[in-house]
DNA sequence: GCCAACGTTGGC
DNA sequence: GCCAACGTTGGC
């Protein structure tokens, strides 16, 4: 079981919608970064992330289960970059912001922290835990 | 709205 | 295959 991290735009592509996908969950389309494709190339089914928002809010928002494994990305002309399906499992009751993350130490090598512009990454199993903790999980 | 960081592209 | 130029991202 491996953790993740999936950063969006609201103005692009919100927790809100994510959530009316309902169980069919939604194509993560759109990426256009190698090592994000990779992180996702990773994943397996039954792998969960966290779904956090930039821009404005910049808070982790809630939890995403990984439906469907790695494949083309239609949106892709070039056909180099794939994508993963993932749905909405739940709510985090208190987002937790970047601000939270940042403050505390034991996130000081936190992917989020120190490549703040990748789009898709990887989390730790204690990074994992602690953010649960503080989201009221 | 600015700027730093960094990934990608294209010329050589 | 290197590297400069450029574009984009995202935090502040």
């Amino acid at each position: 079981m491996a953790y993740w991290l999936f950063k969006t735009e609201a103005d692009a592509f919100s927790w809100d919608q994510q959530k009316q996908r309902g169980a069919k969950g939604e194509p993560w389309s759109g990426v256009r970064n190698f090592q994000a494709a990779k992180n996702m190339k990773a994943m397996k089914k039954g792998d969960f992330g966290f779904f956090y928002h930039t821009g404005d809010e910049r808070q982790i928002v809630g939890i995403v289960e990984v439906i469907g494994e790695y494949r083309k990305d239609p949106t892709d002309e070039t056909g180099r970059f794939g994508l993963v399906d993932v749905k909405a499992v739940k709510d985090v009751p208190k987002p937790v912001t970047l601000a939270a993350i940042k403050a505390d130490p034991a996130f000081a090598d936190m992917v989020l922290v120190k490549y703040s512009r990748l789009s898709v990454q990887p989390v730790t199993d204690a990074e994992w835990k602690r953010i649960c903790k503080m989201g009221g999980l």
